[in-house]
DNA sequence: CCCATGGCTGCGAAATCCGCAGGCTGCGAA
DNA sequence: TTCGCAGCCTGCGGATTTCGCAGCCATGGG
C-alpha cells in the first residue's frame, strides 16, 4: 500500500463543489478539501505533490483547490508567532458590552490595525477583542481613546497578557 | 532601484546572532529576521528568493534563517481557518480563576487537544483558554468534566462564540 | 597567533511550481 | 434525447524554487 485515500474518488455522489454556499455565506467544504487543509495545518509549506499523495489527488488538482480556498478566504497560509517575542510588549484581551446592534461596533474594531481578533460572544461580554500593542501607552490609548468612545459601547474590561502558553492551529489534526 | 533593503548589511555592528537569549528564554531577533517574518506573515509560501530580495539577503541565507526560526519555535508556518467553517460547531473562550500556582493549571490546559489557546492574564481572570469543539455536548464535557475538576481551579466563566469577525496575523505589517 | 564557530554567498542538481491543453461528468436547455 | 456548458481532474513540459555543499570572512577564545 502507499497512499491512504481520505475520500475514495468514485464512491461519493461525485459533487465536490465547494463553491456552493450554505445560508451562512461560508462555502461548504468536502472531505478532500478538509484533508488538504489538515495537511497544511501541519506544515504550510508542504509541497502540492506530497499533499496529493496523502489525499488521493494529482499535484495540479491540489494546487487548484488550495488556490481556490485561499481566494475564497476559507484559509490563509501564514507565519504565526508569539507577538511578545517579536517586539510587541503589551497584548490584551478586551471584553466589551454595548447597546443595540453589535455589528457596527464589531466592524469598527475590525478596522483597527492593533486589533487582531474580534469575536461576538454569548455570555457576560458581547464582544471579545484581542489587541497587540507596542507598549503600555499604546495599549491605553487604543482602549481609552479608540474603543471606549465607539458609539454604543457601554463598558469594557481588559485582561493584559502575562504569558502565552499555547497557540495551535491544528483542529482536524487530532 | 529594485529592492528596498530593510537593514543595510554593513551598517550594523555585524552581530545578527538570534541565538542569544533574553532572560525570558525567548530568542532575541534582529531586524532582518523580523523582516523575514513580516514577509511570511503576508504569504507563508513566498519563495525564499523573493524574501531575500525584499530583506537584502541571498536565497540560501533566508532559507537558513527561516529554518532556524522554525526549529527554535519562534514562528510556525501553517494554514489557519475559521473553525466554524471547518466543521467545528462550538467554540468558546473560558475565563478561569484558580488558587496557588497557575503553572500546573495552564500546563494541564495546554495538554488538552480541544484547547487551542492558553494565556495567563492580569485582571479578573487568571487564565484565558480558547476551546474548539464538535458540538454542545463536547463543549460541555470539556468544561465540566475536564477543566472545572483540575486541582486549584476555583471558578470558570464561558463565552460561547457566535461569530468570528476578524482573525489576523500581520503584526509587523502595518 | 591560530583555530573554532557562525553566518553568508554562489553554484549545480533535484524537486517543485505553474500554465495549459484535453478528457470526463453532471446538468440544464433546446 | 442530444447538445453545449461548466466544473474538476489529469498529464506534461518549461520555468522556478528548493536543497545540499564547499568556500569565504569576521568574531572571539585559548
Amino acid at each position: 500500500m502507499h497512499s491512504e485515500r481520505v475520500a475514495s474518488r468514485s464512491a461519493e455522489p461525485r459533487d465536490p463543489r465547494d463553491s456552493r454556499e450554505s445560508k451562512n455565506g461560508t462555502p461548504q467544504l468536502d472531505a478532500v478539501s478538509l484533508a488538504i487543509i489538515e495537511q497544511l495545518q501541519e506544515d504550510g509549506r508542504r509541497p502540492y505533490a506530497a499533499i496529493g499523495k496523502a489525499v488521493g489527488l494529482s499535484e495540479a488538482a491540489v494546487r487548484q483547490r488550495v488556490q481556490k480556498l485561499l481566494d475564497q478566504g476559507v484559509m490563509q497560509i501564514v507565519a504565526v508567532t508569539d507577538p511578545l517575542t517579536v517586539g510587541f510588549r503589551r497584548q490584551a484581551m478586551v471584553g466589551i458590552n454595548a447597546d443595540g446592534d453589535l455589528e457596527p461596533v464589531a466592524d469598527a474594531l475590525t478596522a483597527m490595525p492593533e486589533v487582531e481578533y474580534v469575536v461576538m460572544t454569548a455570555g457576560s461580554f458581547d464582544i471579545l477583542a484581542e489587541i497587540v500593542c507596542e507598549d503600555d501607552d499604546h495599549l491605553l490609548d487604543v482602549i481609552n481613546k479608540r474603543i471606549r468612545v465607539l458609539p454604543g459601547v457601554r463598558s469594557t474590561e481588559s485582561f493584559v497578557y502575562l504569558k502565552l502558553k499555547k497557540q495551535t492551529y491544528m483542529w482536524g489534526t487530532r
